[in-house]
DNA sequence: CCAGACGTTGTT
DNA sequence: GTCTGG
DNA sequence: CCAGACGTTGTT
DNA sequence: GTCTGG
């Protein structure tokens, strides 16, 4: 990943199985402008708490938390608008978890969902981040993920996706000083049908509690066919969401 | 215009 | 700050 | 799901 | 008839 993105910041960043809303996750935005002839890297990794919070909130406390954005409208929205335009970010991660709610009636049970790029390695997720500076004069940097809605093999599971950003697109996506969001998008369209692969998990990743790597391993699900994942096992450098 | 909301998804 | 609903 | 709206203007 | 808001 550092070498996909750039960034010197990344060494020691230890894996993690089972981020929620509200923790720290780790963001790569544009640099500030270089002078001519610096060597110094053009993007910079950023901790943020997930879930953004838009500068003119009052009282955080009464404020929905925003762990996603529609990218279909998130140009528009008042919540976003500013981030949309000015600060855009890239989300590494080893993949995601999404769990596969059955209609009540179907009697069939909720089942989660690692899902990873089938090659393996780090996805960079388009995402957003605001600085919330609070009454006592502290800031706290925030960001949320833009969603899309699901390719044909993810929407078995679930009907959004998060925006993947390829790694040719990075400086575009990032570029905010000259790229308006008309410029951009285009970048928030599904992932390929082929990008990703789905395996079902344990129902340990529904508490937050748990967070080792076993949360990963594949299952059987019960009643549906579901091709169970290979054992090819991840690098294990930085296990997101 | 003015007042009030400002968001997504549904357990990541 | 900016948008929406009345 | 159901109830209610279904339109425009916004300084006349 | 169809869409929207609750």
């Amino acid at each position: 990943m550092r070498e996909i993105l750039g960034l010197m910041e990344l060494e020691g960043f230890p894996p993690r199985y089972n981020i929620a809303p509200t923790q720290p996750i780790l963001v790569a935005v544009a640099a500030p402008p270089l002078d001519p002839g610096s060597n110094r890297p053009d993007r910079m990794a950023v901790l943020v708490r997930w879930g953004l919070i838009p500068s003119w909130v009052k009282d955080p406390r009464e404020f929905t938390l925003l762990i996603n954005a529609r990218s279909e409208t998130a140009i528009d929205k008042a919540s976003f608008r500013a981030a949309m335009r000015h600060r855009r970010v890239l989300v590494p991660a080893s993949g995601f978890y999404e769990w596969h709610r059955p209609p009540k009636e179907s009697g069939e049970k909720l089942q989660a969902y690692w899902i990873r790029p089938k090659r393996g390695g780090i996805v960079c997720f388009g995402g957003l981040m605001e600085t919330y500076m609070s009454k006592d004069g502290s800031e706290l940097d925030t960001g949320c993920i833009l969603t899309v809605g699901a390719n044909r093999t993810i929407s078995e599971i679930h009907d959004r996706m998060p925006v993947v950003i390829e790694p040719q697109d990075f400086a575009r996506w990032l570029d905010c000083r000259h790229g308006e969001p008309r410029d951009i998008v285009d970048l928030m369209r599904p992932a390929d049908e082929d990008y990703f692969e789905a395996i079902p998990v344990s129902d340990l990743v529904n508490k937050v509690a748990n967070v080792g790597a076993e949360l990963q391993t594949p299952v059987i699900p019960p009643p549906k066919k579901q091709k169970p994942a290979t054992d090819r096992s991840d690098d294990g450098q930085m296990n997101l969401f």
